[in-house]
DNA sequence: AGAACATATTGACAAATATCTATGTATGGT
DNA sequence: ACCATACATAGATATTTGTCAATATGTTCT
């Protein structure tokens, strides 16, 4: 449904990516808006190099977009994989088979 | 209602858990329904005591709970944790800040 | 009691990962 | 041209992780 029509996005990759504390932090800062690497990097005791590594990682998953202007990285949370990693996680049931206690 | 035993979750955790595909496939499966042990080991090529590690990750994580029933154990998930952890995923957004494409 | 089954634990090990330092590549300003 | 800034890449390393074989624990049946 979601795996092979759409942008073949990899959902345990995306979990992978957010499993990590500092990349979780940077997801819930993008959430606020578009911020460029300088500004991220701020907010953590990582090296530049370090938090390159996580936004690549990020990228690669398809979860973050980049927009590049000058000497400047614009990072941005991804609508469609966003989009289709909320369907998905959505879809998750617990009440399905019944035994379970919330209605 | 539910203030009793809800504890505080850890997405990152929880995130780290479903990152990867054996342990994400399982989700799945017990998003169909409660299953025992034995019954998530027919469907992956690893071992008995692979399953049981991975059972344990994501019961630590609280996303999975466990009912024991003479030897077996039967697994399906959280309703809180999985609540939870829909709620913030959802809460995830893209368009702040303007600039966004999509609508 | 003994056998068969379901699951957990332990110890070992190769692969993956997060992090650093050092360096490279652009870009913009003076 | 020079320098500072923003970001990426390469190499090294300590830690984490997924996996297995061997073993232990607990349950059910005969």
């Amino acid at each position: 449904m979601w795996g092979d029509t759409m942008n073949e996005i990899d959902i345990a990759l995306i979990c992978k990516a957010i499993g990590d504390t500092n990349r979780l932090q940077i997801i819930k800062m993008l959430s606020e808006g578009e911020k460029c690497g300088c500004k991220l990097l701020e907010q953590f005791e990582i090296t530049q190099p370090t938090l390159s590594h996580h936004m690549r990682i990020l990228t690669d998953c398809g979860l973050v977009a980049v927009r590049k202007e000058g000497k400047w990285s614009h990072y941005s949370l991804s609508c469609d994989t966003l989009a289709a990693f909320k369907a998905f996680i959505a879809s998750l049931e617990c009440c399905k088979g019944g035994g379970c206690a919330c209605k």
